[in-house]
DNA sequence: GACATGACCGATG
DNA sequence: CCATCGGCCATGT
């Protein structure tokens, strides 16, 4: 987490968190959580998304589980737009499940990453 | 306050 | 691979 979003609310730097996920690239919502200061806390991470007003354009579908796979039930209406924004933008899905090269982990951040992969 | 329910997660068997 | 469990914690009943 950066200085300048230190002192925010948690529920903003959430959504700052989410917002920075570049296209072609996915991240889960335990990372987020920690890389807006809230480790162990992914569940708000889905609130916040479930939440979050329409208007701010958040790029929800970017956000999956921990395991590769979208959050919403498999064949549901919300799964299958989810799947589609992701194949339109890039992103693959091998068994149903984004592949680890396309996935964003905690540790890369900081340091290097945060530009679309490659 | 108890209890259940989440767009979750990691460890364990 | 699957199931269970304990963590996490806001919300609703």
């Amino acid at each position: 987490m950066d200085k300048a979003s230190a002192g925010q609310p948690l529920i903003l730097r959430i959504q700052a968190e989410i917002a920075s996920v570049p296209q072609g690239q996915t991240c889960s919502y335990g990372a987020i959580a920690t890389r807006a200061g809230a480790p162990g806390r992914a569940r708000l991470v889905g609130k916040v998304l479930r939440e979050a007003p329409a208007e701010l354009g958040l790029p929800w579908h970017r956000i999956i589980r921990a395991d590769g796979r979208p959050a919403f039930p498999p064949e549901s209406e919300a799964w299958r737009e989810q799947y589609r924004r992701l194949l339109n933008e890039g992103v693959e899905l091998r068994q149903g499940k984004v592949p680890e090269h396309q996935r964003a982990r905690t540790e890369d951040i900081d340091a290097l990453l945060w530009r679309p992969s490659y």
